[in-house]
DNA sequence: ATCACTAGATACCGATCGGTAACATTCCGG
DNA sequence: CCGGAATGTTACCGATCGGTATCTAGTGAT
């Protein structure tokens, strides 16, 4: 088997440099350690290491790796949460321009992040049957989705559930095929072709004339 | 760290009942269990032990895992080319009607498998930078949306190449749903956005009358 | 100053990882 | 029947895995 990546890991210098504590440490390396080699791909001493702690601490704190992992996709969870936010507060009180907002949002992270959704990849890591993540990245997922349709049904879409499985499918897809061929696959389309859906359930973009696409 | 699945690899006894040459059962083991554990979750001795062999015969076809992972990639894109050859089949000199065909294969392999796609699952484990493994995905990827985009064409799409990436923006977003969210998830409906998402395209179905969907 | 709590350090555990050496066995074509 | 190739067997290698025991050093509140 081919060596892993470099060993320069200055995911654990940007951890060190925040004096937090141990605990905070930790998750904020396992964070940065399990996106970008993948939860499988990295062990706990190389976490415990980039945290500027050790092993021993890790587990004072964290009962398992299993533990951490959890720990880490409830993470990704809150992040996303913070997204919705700044959506809403760019956008207040027009669920159709929050629509075309989360699109926008979307598109820059498949653009911008080569490894795709965490908890997506972490579901197709997680092979073990019944690992508690795989409840967590569920849950996750169903809360953004509802989410969605409830910004569709506000923005009248005819079809809100549909519409916003649609999305999902759209934004989901985007991001996997970005990881497979790059920012020049399919995935480069992903705006048009997220909007061009949405106008055909029936919403444009409040103050944005010329917005609407024709496919 | 929780135990991996039980203990029982049917896969195993498949393997060996065919009696066919190590190599043979090897890849088939191999198939077998990078599919279900992935990758980074299946030793060599696990493959051989499926394959009623031993490591080191494993390792005088195989120079590496590495090298194994090539050809279980590989073996995946055989097996699409297949099925590419089952969607012409039915529907001969008919694009419009393979193009609903193969949104039709496309869904069964979404229900029926809750795994995803071995590619792209497989580029999310390999985060080794430059494996060899990543370009063997993306030549598939690519070559697989030429190919729709060539049926695109061919039926009379409007703009065949955004129909294209279109289509597989669905198909990959509805096989990585599927895996976090299940069969009831968004994934449901990727049936009825594909044939709306290509009939707004101006293509209709030949044969099938009232196939044409409304969004 | 004391005391309990937190963290660091080090060494260790059994298991498994990918990969190899050496030798015995089986099988098949000439 | 014979000989070489393919396969099976066993043991081993160093490295890493997840996880723990033990002991020491710091830290903060009373």
């Amino acid at each position: 088997m081919a060596k892993e990546n470099s060993k320069q890991e200055l995911g654990a210098l940007v951890a060190q440099a925040c004096v937090q504590r141990p605990r905070e440490r930790i998750v904020a390396s396992a964070q940065d350690l399990f996106h970008r080699h993948g939860i499988r791909g990295v062990g706990v001493d190389a976490i415990a290491e980039a945290a500027g702690t050790n092993k021993m601490t890790l587990y004072r704190h964290f009962g398992s790796k299993d533990d951490l992992i959890l720990e880490y996709l409830n993470y990704k969870g809150k992040k996303s949460d913070e997204i919705w936010a700044e959506i809403e507060g760019e956008s207040p009180n027009d669920p159709a321009g929050q629509l075309y907002g989360f699109v926008e949002k979307a598109a820059k992270f498949i653009t911008e992040d080569e490894r795709g959704c965490d908890l997506a990849n972490a579901a197709v890591e997680l092979t073990e049957q019944g690992h508690p993540g795989l409840r967590v990245i569920e849950e996750f997922k169903v809360r953004q989705r509802d989410r969605l349709a409830g910004l569709c049904q506000a923005a009248g879409a005819s079809q809100p559930g549909l519409l916003a499985d649609a999305l999902v499918l759209l934004i989901e897809g985007a991001r996997v095929s970005r990881r497979s061929v790059g920012t020049e696959g399919p995935s480069a389309n992903f705006v048009r072709t997220s909007e061009a859906v949405i106008a055909s359930f029936g919403i444009l973009p409040k103050d944005r004339p010329g917005h609407a696409p024709s496919v």
